[in-house]
DNA sequence: GTGAAAGCGCTAACAT
DNA sequence: ATGTTAGCGCTTTCAC
């Protein structure tokens, strides 16, 4: 069996009581520079480690932090969380991370379980299945900070971390539009998150500003968010089977682009079409068909979130003062 | 301040023991239906959630398994801890993952704080860079269950879990010497690790049985593992520089593949050269320069190394017999 | 400066 | 069937 040493075993081993090893591991000033000397250096020769769970629940905290996501297979949540562990570690925060593949029912359970006095905040971005947020609102009245990124929720009160989504879209809509499109479809996330309508918004906007009028015929939803591959398939071929065939998509997402790619590939249509859409892949420019790319600066997003939630977590008094950071987008052509 | 209900709490407003309490939430049946069922209905009424933090350091167990991958942003990782957590979940234990970022470093802080009592086993594959197993070795000899799987170590005798490295090589090599190459380079990984040598083998294998001689200096080794981007891009440009240039590359990881494509196509080499290499990425088909892929059965891998794991954790005697599994590959043509 | 004792939330003997 | 108690490993009053 597993059985590391404890305080207790170095006490016997030093014949001193706990209480005078505790102090001396954690520096308390009101011990003998001696002891206190031969304490560590024996600590230091077992490799002793203080126990971190004996200390959480004499602490009532874990000096961990819980992240949810939709999953980690994802470039964009891949860069974040290394974002959000690079602040983590730094200080002094464990990092834990929990997939919810866009369903709700992972989302709930996940949370409570983290919720329950194992992580002392929780970093969360939505899932695409998400409409009701019974679970998170009473986490966060139970007083269990809380920072959205990404998949945000407006009705909560807490700091926020977004892109801007809708200047990405809009770069993104113009950028067809320049190259001389006009029939732009929109493949779109999930409708209720915030996302999504953030980056029509986007999507109607640069169509506005060059007089094309929005067909929302153009506008096809992904309901689980592209984790559902066939979901993806159909929209794109419903563009690809429409009477008056779109020149362009602007596609919401990184896995509803690689979808997408993937549906074009299959039905042979990668030369007549444009595509750029939201992704943070780092293989982007090596796709075929090209795709033109919106990246959100995921590590920044993800080292802003962690942030916030740590300032919350070690905030002396309530927080009353929210912020809702929203960072800029990048937009790179690949032909 | 998250203050969430106790036993104790229960107890008090049902006027019964705390452990009372404790045997009805449990089912212990030697309490009456009666208080089992007040219990059990109040507890639900309140949404209670036993402190997983007091019964692990009761139980000194946590029922959680720690994951110590290089990086989460990698489709053959983030793959098997898909199927890490559903074997983990099914059984009641949780998934901590950690990233080394193929730092040795980092694989010896994650490893040593994993272990200390906050996980009851580990689930580990080698960073790039180490080459000292000692933190390794202490906590296996200290009795904390641990199974290695893809980047194995020879030397701890515990359970492993590989996918056929010799014969996806073999596969991809063969596969370009079908296609009439004969300079085929091998881009590897860093030399210390278990798969380096096992695809090597594999190379050479396939080069030996159409009887082309191995060129060392056909092989270069990347001993970042490809963390280091440069160093792909110095590799293939010494490839490409060479006066008798190869006409393939076996690339031996998906780091590495994406990084090699990159580099060709930056030096615009991508149409007289074939490359075939390990990759678990899903846009593998989509990429340009193609790849064609040797594909790990990740998610398998991951399912398998995690019931290993716990069927140690739960073993009620001290096992002693140990299994290495071995899955088999598929190959994917891409042109 | 150091030790004894209580308590964090929970469970499992050991009473009753 | 239920309550009392001790103890998991640690820290922190409170004594001395």
């Amino acid at each position: 069996m597993f059985k590391p040493t404890t305080i207790k075993d170095i006490a016997k081993a030093l014949n001193l009581s706990t209480s005078t090893v505790s102090r001396a591991l954690r520096g308390g000033y009101e011990i003998s520079e001696d002891t206190k000397k031969i304490v560590l250096e024996y600590a230091e020769k077992i490799n002793f480690q203080r126990n971190p769970i004996a200390l959480s629940l004499r602490e009532r905290r874990s000096y961990s932090i819980g992240v949810v996501v939709c999953e980690v297979a994802n470039q964009f949540f891949s860069q974040a969380i290394d974002g959000i562990e690079s602040i983590a570690y730094s200080k002094g925060y464990h990092v834990i991370i929990s997939q919810t593949h866009d369903k709700y029912n992972r989302e709930v359970i996940n949370t409570e379980h983290l919720a329950n006095r194992s992580v002392d905040g929780l970093l969360i971005s939505l899932s695409a299945e998400t409409k009701d947020y019974a679970h998170l609102v009473r986490l966060h009245q139970q007083g269990l900070p809380i920072v959205f990124f990404d998949r945000i929720l407006d009705s909560i009160k807490t700091h926020k971390v977004t892109s801007n989504n809708r200047d990405g879209a809009f770069k993104a809509t113009e950028y067809l539009i320049k190259k001389g499109c006009r029939r732009i479809a929109h493949l779109a996330n999930a409708s209720q998150l915030s996302i999504t309508s953030e980056r029509k918004t986007g999507y109607e906007d640069a169509l506005g500003k060059y007089g094309i009028p929005l067909d929302e015929n153009l506008v096809r939803y992904c309901e689980y968010g592209g984790s559902n591959k066939q979901e993806v398939d159909e929209a794109v071929k419903y563009f690809l089977d429409m009477r008056d065939r779109p020149d362009a998509i602007f596609v919401a997402s990184d896995r509803l682009s690689t979808g997408c790619l993937a549906a074009l590939k299959k039905y042979n249509a990668k030369n007549n079409i444009l595509i750029a859409g939201f992704s943070n892949s780092d293989v982007v420019e090596l796709l075929n068909p090209s795709l033109s790319a919106v990246r959100q600066p995921a590590f920044e997003m993800g080292r802003k979130a962690a942030e916030m939630l740590i300032s919350l977590i070690e905030s002396k008094y309530p927080v009353e003062e929210f912020e809702t950071a929203i960072l800029e987008t990048t937009f790179h052509e690949n032909t």
